[in-house]
DNA sequence: ACTTACCTTAGGGGAGCCATAAAAAATCCC
DNA sequence: GGGATTTTTTATGGCTCCCCTAAGGTAAGT
């Protein structure tokens, strides 16, 4: 469940906000000045935050500032006049997106919850801001169940096979040599014969290409090492 | 300087959003049909993508998922019908921003550099892809996946020829000796016949130049060496 | 015109790299 | 512990690309 902080002096905006949030399943936290909101945002961890641009005490454009300065949250500022956004946009303050009033709830509702996919797809749980799926003609790899279909079909990999066809697949294009596809694959200090990797990819070809002497997924740059055509 | 890649099958739309793009100091890309943007969009690196739903060919939609499951560059949809993007944001399919027909060219210089500053604040100073393409005069060196591309056409490669074509297009403008050359690519202590990075650049010509006999890209500084021109 | 430097072309030898198969070792799994 | 599976090593044959050569043609400088 994420949470979001909405900064907001009218109350009954703030509120309305605030239920279709929830019917979202959204915890929402209210803050109806500016100085309790700038404060709140920086002590505690919020998924996203909805900020008012017209605050009595510290303004929507000095908070978002300030926040920026410390934190990544995606920011959703809300105002009542058009030229204000356009002013915003303008000076390029870090907010992620501008919505003005009068809004249906609804799009905000929708537009929080395109902004933690996006925070979530680049930021991402843990480093790898990539998908538990990949697919590149007909090859489909499911990162979480480890498995491979070819045109549909299951392929059983062994480890190694599915570690090194992953990293390719998730890097396409990109040329890497043997050592490279060794250090990374294999521990970085295990003193092994890059050679493994050669009977890897022959392994994987088998599995992957109609064709393993003209293969069409995992290429062989002479002189240098493979790459995953894409 | 930011590459931006647009896909819009209305060429006078393309082109006005390019125009004031390259205001910007923004390097931009057109494709004017739907499998060809998704096939640039997968194989090249760019920092944004302008994307319109209605294509002939695979269509914007379509385009985006795919893409998705690689890359998570910014993708700004472009759309006539204000439903459609009440449709697509609902459908969550990961674009970063939607705007619809008829827009301000400068809108769109807003957004995208909006995007770009978010992305490089998310991700991080992009120092992953950031000299990994040149691109002189049609002539474009993929220095990842080893690709040449003339006028769009792909070209192989050996690798002794990528590295003099690509250490040439580095430093553009200068003359090298043959012999700076040699040394340059090949090892240093290697004694070899210089002749042999003619004949290089030879095969280098054919495979770059219109006509050999009057080379646009390798030039010969006669009883100095060559240079790639710009 | 003569010289000098460069381009083009073709081919062969050789080095290095890669694919493949098969054996050996390690690991996993009852 | 023993068999099956996976991983690594080793060996070999083949193939690509590179490098050199050499000779005739072309362009530039004097």
């Amino acid at each position: 469940m994420s949470r979001i902080l909405i900064i907001e002096d009218e109350v009954t905006i703030a509120e309305l906000e605030r239920d279709y949030l929830e019917l979202s399943d959204f915890e929402v936290t209210i803050e109806n000045t500016g100085d309790g909101g700038l404060d709140r945002a920086l002590k505690e961890e919020f998924d996203l935050i909805i900020l008012d641009l017209m605050l009595p005490g510290v303004d929507g454009f000095e908070i978002c500032k300030q926040i920026r300065q410390i934190k990544n949250t995606p920011i959703i500022m809300v105002s009542a006049k058009k030229e204000d956004i356009d002013k915003i946009r303008g000076l390029g303050i870090g907010a992620d997106d501008y919505i003005t009033k009068p809004f249906s709830p609804s799009e905000l509702v929708a537009r929080v919850k395109a902004h933690l996919a996006r925070y979530k797809r680049l930021v991402g749980s843990g480093a790898e801001h990539k998908n538990e799926w990949i697919e590149i003609r007909g090859i489909k790899i499911d990162k979480t169940a480890r498995r491979v279909y070819v045109n549909g079909e299951e392929k059983n990999f062994t480890t190694k096979e599915f570690d090194l066809l992953t990293f390719l697949a998730e890097n396409p294009n990109r040329v890497f040599t043997k050592d490279e596809l060794f250090r990374e694959i294999w521990d970085m200090d295990s003193i092994g014969d890059i050679a493994t990797v050669t009977v890897h990819i022959k392994k994987i070809r088998e599995k992957i290409e109609v064709d393993t002497a003209n293969p069409q997924y995992i290429e062989t740059i002479w002189g240098v090492g493979y790459r995953f055509k894409v």
